[in-house]
DNA sequence: TTGTAGGCGTTATCAG
DNA sequence: CTGATAACGCCTACAA
């Protein structure tokens, strides 16, 4: 068995809630006992045991990490670890660990938080994501249980501590970008249309275009839930088009995505960008390493999960701290996959 | 305040003991207090709080995983979120949840190793890695602390539980490949020195140059820590031997390195696989999607997670488990990198 | 400034 | 088959 707390008092002739008390740096307590105790705690090599601290506390110190239903496909992106270093980061700043909420559908994880919630193993939780309809999410709601998400929710913005980028603007940044390299026929390829981020980018797009004066159009509008799959048959679908209808630039709602596209391009003998210029986002680190290295918009990932994590932390510290709305800033990464169009 | 045992025990008119057993699904206890107990649970929404039983118990149902000191680096590969997922697997089929080892140099992971461990937080511990020297692997075996690694362990092979490839034949398999097409200089470019992974890996192929009885060349071997960027160093190096005597085919131990490799060839004009072939490992997502297709070393990273989770489950609940090898196999998957040697 | 005692929510032992 | 009762290791009034 472990060394307790009772140990050290034995040890230091003292009663186990001053061991306690010098634990919590409790001030009242005499710097000379502190000192014995202190001694006696490393002399014994005592550690305190978390698990009844934090059933003594009703605080485990322990942030849950909820990713989306569909997590095999979520952990394949390079978004996933790069928020978790920033999730971490921000967590082990305030001596917090982290726990993963395991399970492989949606059902599986809804449990899996469930249990966490209830079962009191943390003391908050972060949503890796934001859907249209999500039922987790209106569990941690109704519970009044501290959490916060990435990503912009669906309903009660003004209720859900949330951090975020502003998709729209940055997605009109995109667009007009394009648009400003001469490019008329600008197309979208957008992910799964049940994610928030989904709908805030096409937004976006949307409205550069029509600031611009340039008529929307349907076809040039796509959605695919499978990223470097999805990459393919989005272009598939746009070359079907005409060729005098084709678009010449893509605006590509991810970096993996956009590595799909740019892979199947190649095979059917168009080139980037003297063809079709692509702009995508994530600026993850792949997109560097393509050919032609792509064009991206740096969306702070690791700033995202970081600012999380922190305000995650201070809403359970001080559960009166009102809902925030927390932004990062976005940046146009400009590589060799976009270019002045021929006209 | 959450609804306890006792509650439902007062609801059911029954000992809290009794709800105990219930929900151990004691057989001693009659069907008809269960029923009545289960409803009361039911009816009052009860969830059991882990943190209580964690203490009663001396366990927790968690399990640790430590990723190397590098974490930044770490986490980039795929490598990481597709063990994670396996191990993510084996742990839910056991009803075990994950939690994360935060902290950014390895004296951070160092200490929240021994926080987790002392601490009670967790009930055992897997090392998504395996060096040469590792302070953590040999603080948990001098406590005995169940853990189980991924990869070969440097030393105490037969006293550590570890789930790994056969990493020297795989890499052997892999030159015997790139022999059996004709090339007869074939360089290695290999990862991190510290890494257990890369000196089998080594040994791997200058056994099959020297069954092949091809002279070993110090200057056709490169380490490279970093990955992509690495891949790129790698390339530098080997293209400042004189052209008659450059490789002709190279077996990198990264599938993200090779990616490095491929996209610096591309830049000085060298054709990828005509003029020099390249096989991989890892087999990750990206590797079918470069250019050309990259032929890689499958060694099945989901399965080293899936195994992983459940060996140690296995150990933590039965500690006089022996110490078990478990190799999971591999698999050269061919793809457009590698090609007959021209001769 | 320090000690005593009760409680956090479960489980397990021992009676009955 | 079920009910008290004492742990598990720590924290925190309340006392001294």
């Amino acid at each position: 068995m472990s060394v307790t707390i009772k140990d050290v008092a034995k040890f230091a002739n003292v009663a186990p809630s001053t061991v306690s008390r010098v634990i919590a740096n409790n001030p009242r307590i005499s710097d000379k006992t502190k000192e014995k105790v202190r001694a006696a705690m490393e002399e014994l090599g005592y550690h305190p045991n978390f698990i009844a601290r934090s059933l003594a506390n009703q605080s485990t110190q322990v942030l849950g990490l909820v990713t989306p239903g569909s997590s095999d496909v979520f952990f394949q992106n390079p978004f996933f670890p790069t928020v978790l270093r920033g999730l971490s980061e921000g967590a082990h700043e305030k001596q917090y660990a982290l726990q993963l909420v395991t399970g492989k559908d949606e059902e599986a994880i809804y449990n899996g938080v469930v249990q966490m919630v209830q079962g009191g193993r943390v003391d908050g939780v972060v949503l890796l994501y934001s859907k249209v309809e999500d039922r987790i999410l209106m569990y941690l709601r109704e519970r009044k249980f501290p959490f916060v998400m990435i990503g912009k929710p669906f309903k009660f913005v003004d209720e859900i501590t949330h951090v975020d980028n502003d998709n729209f603007q940055a997605t009109k940044d995109a667009t007009d970008y394009l648009l400003s390299l001469g490019h008329e026929r600008v197309a979208f390829i957008g992910g799964d249309v049940n994610l928030v981020v989904t709908v805030e980018r096409l937004l976006g797009y949307e409205n550069a275009l029509e600031k611009a004066g340039i008529p929307y159009r349907d076809d040039y509008v796509l959605h695919e839930s499978f990223l470097l799959e999805g990459g393919q048959d989005a272009v598939c679908e746009l070359m079907e088009l005409p060729l005098s209808e084709r678009p010449t630039a893509l605006v590509v709602a991810d970096d993996l995505m956009a590595l799909g596209v740019l892979n199947t391009l190649n095979k059917v003998g168009i080139s980037v960008p003297d063809d079709l210029s692509i702009l995508s986002f994530n600026n993850v680190l792949i997109s560097e390493m393509s050919r032609p290295p792509l064009s991206s918009v740096d969306i702070k990932i690791f700033d995202l999960g970081y600012q999380a994590s922190r305000s995650l932390i201070k809403r359970i510290e001080n559960p009166d701290e009102p809902y925030q709305r927390i932004i990062v800033s976005h940046e146009i990464v400009k590589r060799s996959s976009t270019e002045q169009s021929l006209k």
